[in-house]
DNA sequence: AGTATAACTTGCATTTTACAAGTTAGATCG
DNA sequence: CGATCTAACTTGTAAAATGCAAGTTATACT
């Protein structure tokens, strides 16, 4: 069963889905956090800080609390206090994964030229 | 042949294909100008401002400017003047299709129970 | 020649992101 | 069991991206 649709901050720029998508996990960070989680299974707060890309933290709080408000990721332990206390996807962020597929495939063609340290990851 | 790869604006986060295609079309306008052009073919650039999401005028400049340089979107008469020479997809571009695709099914599942007015379109 | 308009630009307000601290409370150590 | 450490945030402010309302330019049409 997936969650109740409680109040979402997001507003909606259209009723296209795909806008509307964006409107979800199109910021700069969302579907970086996702990679990670992708990757990596679970991840701490203070592991997300220690990825490459180097997220700030205030924007990952901003970004962990939304992805947990549309219920993309939860806590590991729901019910526990918050250290060491990681994040992982729920069913509708594990979901996401064809879309960080189709993007790191499309990197390896269309971006690696502009961009030749790209590594490949899927 | 793909386009050389000139110098490119862009700065990468780090060397991860997700984040890199994200660093040049993950921001709020991109994908959505590319899905008005898969689903159009070709756009102009007021029937671009006339798609529901309302973009400004110089941010669907500045995009299609940036989409340009990277080799995603070009005019359909290349040596052309501007006024009614409408956009298209190149290869880079039309690679993305599996990307939106993904993003829109996504969006049917885990999107609607937030935001029921949600139509389909592919 | 005159007018309409497509394709931008410009100036400024608002929002988002970035950076550098500071705060809080659960865990660990003595 | 009290002091210290540190993971998980918050806060304040600067910089960048986006939004809005005009204005400009040049081409197509009359």
């Amino acid at each position: 069963m997936a969650a109740a649709p409680k109040a979402v901050a997001a507003q909606w720029r259209s009723v296209c889905p795909i806008a509307s998508s964006l409107d979800l996990v199109g910021d700069k960070w969302s579907l970086v956090i996702i990679r990670d989680l992708i990757q990596h299974g679970t991840r701490t707060y203070s592991q997300f800080t220690s990825s490459p890309e180097h997220i700030s933290t205030n924007i990952l709080a901003a970004r962990l609390k939304a992805l947990s408000a549309v219920g993309i990721i939860e806590h590991v332990d729901p019910t526990g206090v918050a250290r060491n206390n990681a994040y992982q996807l729920t069913e509708s962020g594990k979901a996401l994964r064809p879309v960080l597929e189709a993007l790191g495939h499309w990197a390896q063609t269309y971006v690696k030229p502009f961009h030749p340290e790209l590594v490949d990851i899927f």
